[in-house]
DNA sequence: CGCAGATGGCTAG
DNA sequence: CTAGCCATCTGCG
């Protein structure tokens, strides 16, 4: 019973909806992922994921910020968490540098819009 | 380089 | 309803 015991609002299912369409081994900057939802703020996409990385559905991990960083998981910003969630995108062939860029820009997932 | 402000949606009171 | 939070982003010094 956790503390997430709270049934999903609209806004958060337009995330996770968007979050299936991204394909293994593609991740998503916040900003791009907000623009796809047709909504201008990045920070209100990563509140709802911080609420719900309970779902393995749900890649949240597949979420990084715009300049190419890792940015937070499970509601960390740095640690073992976010290890975890870099270890998790090596997996899926998203590599990563040593100082946790991006290396190949061209694992970025795009929306037709 | 670092920091403050903008930004939109959510939660708590 | 208001105030404050957020796993961000941008601009300014």
């Amino acid at each position: 019973m956790g503390l997430l015991s709270r049934p999903p609002t609209a806004f958060e299912e337009r995330v996770y909806a968007a979050l299936r369409e991204i394909p293994r081994g593609r991740v998503v900057t916040y900003a791009v992922l907000a623009q796809h939802l047709n909504c201008r703020s990045a920070q209100a996409v990563g509140q709802a994921l911080k609420r719900n990385p309970f779902a393995p559905d749900v890649p949240c991990h597949r979420v990084i910020r715009s300049d190419g960083f890792l940015g937070g998981y499970a509601g960390k910003l740095r640690g073992e968490r976010v290890e975890r969630k870099r270890n998790i995108l090596a997996r899926e062939s998203v590599r990563f540098d040593e100082d946790g860029r991006l290396r190949d820009e061209g694992c970025l997932w795009r929306w037709e819009d």
